[in-house]
DNA sequence: CACCTATGGAGAATGATTCTCAATATCTAA
DNA sequence: TTAGATATTGAGAATCATTCTCCATAGGTG
């Protein structure tokens, strides 16, 4: 809710409208805490009587990933997904198993450190991070479920 | 050249026909140093001569990634693009230019630990592993561009 | 060498994302 | 508060990467 007045102030820093749409979209995605797709959060606004169009949504999610309150996912489904930052780590990532489908939060203080360190030696200014690890959950191992390519001795670790 | 024997092992050991395709394909992908799209794959198998059609590029890239031999990168294009891991650590990202669209290769060793550690404090069992980092490269800096969601203090950092 | 099975190819189908453009909402200034 | 310049919205068309379909054909086994 009062996270929107944030991005109220960088569109307004952008010189860009504040309109009721891009407020709407703002509101839905702060209120939520999970990972959104553009058609969930299309979902979303229709239970609210907001009528939306899509092409409104992706525009402005587009606009919320630039100002740094949106993170952009891709957990491999083939669309992207959304979450906004609050209460996160700055850095944090994914894993994401290729079984079940299934996404763990990873929150780790680290990260951020070196993939800072890293980017400064190439004279980068970061902006936004991605990381994804794809894998099998404990619960699909356990289950007795492998990963696809365990047959090859992974001969990258050699070279 | 000689990896795409390792190629072929692993399509044996999977019990998947090794047919002139798809070792048309891994040799094109081994032989090349860059990041390559479908397009980019398919234009190269066709300056050789092979008349690979582009639905078994994509099959053979799905098993080439699978095989661990080949990671799949999206630089926020629109689509995916394709690098072998020979020579390369086992976990690197990429710095990517939002300005100029420029990718550099991040080589950090620290990563894989990091990564590694998360990972088995959910007891999960990691497959393919992927960092992106988007922002501003040096030249674009030097010649003056900068990050479009600058003005915003960033809020997230103080959450 | 012959059979059985999985693959390959061409093009259609899918589906996410982007584009188009007239109608409308926002912002600024008076 | 209003007028006017400007940017946004929305519906659907358009794009474009990726996947699917289906039958002729290649690969692997004995």
């Amino acid at each position: 809710m009062s996270y929107v007045h944030l991005f109220r102030r960088y569109l307004r820093e952008q010189g860009l409208p504040v309109t009721q749409q891009r407020e709407a979209v703002a509101e839905v995605v702060f209120e939520s805490g999970g990972h959104l797709s553009v058609d969930e959060i299309e979902g979303l606004l229709r239970e609210r009587g907001e009528k939306t169009g899509k092409a409104t949504v992706y525009r402005t999610m587009e606009m919320l990933v630039k100002s740094g309150l949106v993170a952009e996912r891709d957990f491999g489904e083939g669309f992207k997904r959304y979450e906004h930052l609050f209460g996160q780590m700055p850095v944090h990532g994914h894993l994401i198993c290729e079984e079940c489908g299934g996404v763990t939060e990873i929150q780790e203080v680290e990260l951020k450190r070196i993939q800072d360190r890293v980017a400064a030696l190439e004279g980068f200014a970061p902006a936004r991070y991605r990381l994804e690890i794809f894998g099998l959950c404990a619960v699909c191992r356990a289950a007795g479920h492998e990963l696809e390519w365990k047959g090859l001795s992974c001969p990258i670790e050699r070279v």
